[in-house]
DNA sequence: GAGTGCGTATAAG
DNA sequence: CTTATACGCACTC
């Protein structure tokens, strides 16, 4: 038996998302394609069968309210992964708003610098997006490179944190 | 053990 | 610009 997970549905300024806490914190969060109740199976799979899930949009609405509005990113965690995965996604967390560095770079920080495709999938794999900043990875020749939710929302991503920091 | 992937470098069309 | 080859390593099947 696993954790009980709530998730809800929520629309953020780059499109609807999906917000999943289990008593822990965020373990999820989201852009939405097509199929919302393929994210939420996966969801469920990924914590396990028999995790009892709850839908509560206004949790979802409160998270999105801080981590978009308030830009808020100080918000408590639950990442399930293998090691490498955590520590990949840890990794992306030290990562300052504005900032990018290249997949190589985060390789290298990892003390795994041949590691880097690696190093790609795990950050193609990171279930909280924004909160842990995957879209400030790019290619080293300053392309963006891929987004598991599309390279489209990781350019508005990057140009809307360029903008939070020119406003102070 | 074989196949895969949000990369990178180099060579070639 | 695009394809092709090679390198490297965590992960999946």
């Amino acid at each position: 038996m696993g954790k009980e997970i709530v998730y809800g549905f929520a629309e953020s300024p780059f499109g609807p998302i999906v917000v999943a806490r289990t008593k822990d914190g965020v373990c999820d969060l989201q852009f939405l394609g097509f199929n919302r109740m393929g994210v939420i199976h996966e969801l469920a799979m990924h914590w396990g069968v028999y995790t009892p899930t709850t839908q509560d949009d206004d949790m979802a609405k409160r998270i999105e309210h801080t981590v978009f509005e308030e830009n808020n990113r100080n918000i408590d965690l639950d990442l399930k992964g293998t090691e490498f995965q955590i520590k990949v996604w840890k990794e992306l967390l030290t990562i300052p708003l504005g900032k990018t560095i290249s997949y190589q770079e985060l390789a290298g920080r990892l003390s795994n610098p041949n590691a880097v495709r690696a190093v790609a999938t795990a950050v193609a794999q990171n279930p909280i997006a924004v909160i842990i900043p995957c879209h400030r990875i790019i290619h080293k020749d300053g392309t963006l490179g891929e987004y598991h939710w599309g390279s489209e929302i990781k350019r508005q991503l990057l140009d809307w944190e360029k903008n939070k920091l020119a406003d102070k």
